[in-house]
DNA sequence: ACCTGAACACCGTTCAAGT
DNA sequence: ACCTGAACACCGTTCAAGT
């Protein structure tokens, strides 16, 4: 072997693109977007700043990977159910509690428009509305308005949280601030949101989230 | 009059809060979010970067108030209208298109969670709910999909655009080039995604949106 | 082929100093 | 009370130079 006996090229030292994802899922993990930073991440790779260019387009590039490589986790779970409905059930729940964990992925999948991770989501949720019996025509609609209200609920409930954990309130206090606030809004004009106030503070999320995807299952019209 | 006959304190001289916000929504009309910085808002306004913060909390107040200026102007118009019903797709449709001419706006209100241009929408949307009868343990739920929905919809309708305008291709064009994306996607694994494709080349984004409005309206079991 | 790290052209925010 | 503008502590990205 002419190969020097010092520092062999050892597979965990070599610097590959799902390192440097997995690396970037824990960093927004810790602190949000603004938690991920070339030089941070450079650094817990020991690397340079400029090596990551070398396997990652740019931030926008990455933030997409990491984005990918949660959904993907999140829908591999919960893959075979009882009937379409289960399904996107249990699609809609992966995903509700993926976004609760790693609160940055609603707004990152929200810029992802057509890419990957989205098309994951899409067609996960599709097939059962396939099966469902649901016309060409409206399977689009369909889709869309599951797929916002996913995306939408699941990223507002974890940034509820993650302003919670921030402000080291638990989750409980920081609605109910949010709830005083809406009682001091003028009663002739915000009465809606007035008489929302007191369920803000007692709902439960999840328990609603499932709510609102069995109201748009219900909308739906099989041919 | 002692006052100095030079240099009079005219009115449309002052720093203000309003002009502050119109300046920035400009901006950000301009460039998105990216085109909004003190350095080139202070310039607009012939100030120091400096001076804005005696009138705003920080960019993300700012990107707020900006976003509430929008809102408040697309609620305004279509505020009567002849049922409840016509009343909820005004509201949408006024913000479908709001958004539509803002792309920023939709990212905005996101990150708004439970502040004031939230609010107002959730109240447009919420009052002809209430009227539509919808039972009180219900319209949370039901304001939750409505509101997710329009701005998911919105929000990736405009970008859609928005992405089109600055790479100089047509909207129609944009998604002719997504749709071959998910063309070339496995079959086995992405049969929905592929079917979506000629459908996403076609459709009326529009129709769509008041399609999707419906399909939850329907979902809706007034008591 | 892959990595280094200095350099470039920016950011948001603060704050002493002015009027 | 309101504004100025330099200064601070950062950014993402590039690129010559190394191995």
């Amino acid at each position: 072997m002419p190969r020097s006996p010092t520092r062999p090229p050892r597979r965990d030292d070599v610097l590959t693109r799902e390192r440097i994802v997995d690396a970037a899922v824990a960093l927004l993990d810790e602190g949000g977007e603004a938690g991920l930073t070339f030089r941070v991440l450079a650094e817990r790779l020991a690397t340079g700043a400029g090596a990551i260019y070398w396997h990652v387009d740019n931030k926008g590039d990455l933030l997409t990977a990491a984005s990918d490589a949660v959904v993907t986790r999140a829908l591999q779970q919960g893959a075979q159910a009882a009937s379409p409905r289960d399904a996107v059930r249990a699609v809609a729940l992966a995903l509700f509690d993926a976004i609760d964990a790693h609160a940055w992925v609603g707004a990152a999948l929200i810029r992802a428009a057509g890419r990957m991770p989205m098309v994951r989501i899409l067609e996960a949720l599709g097939q059962p509305l396939v099966a469902l019996g649901v016309a060409e025509g409206e399977r689009w609609p369909a889709v869309s308005a599951l797929l916002h209200f996913i995306l939408g609920v699941a990223g507002q409930n974890a940034a509820n949280s993650h302003v919670a954990r921030t402000h080291e309130v638990d989750r409980t206090a920081f609605l109910s601030a949010v709830a005083d606030r809406w009682l001091e809004l003028d009663a002739a004009e915000f009465p809606f949101t007035r008489g929302m106030a007191a369920y803000l503070r007692e709902h439960d999320d999840r328990a609603d989230f499932l709510a609102g995807v069995d109201l748009i299952l219900d909308g739906l019209h099989p041919a």
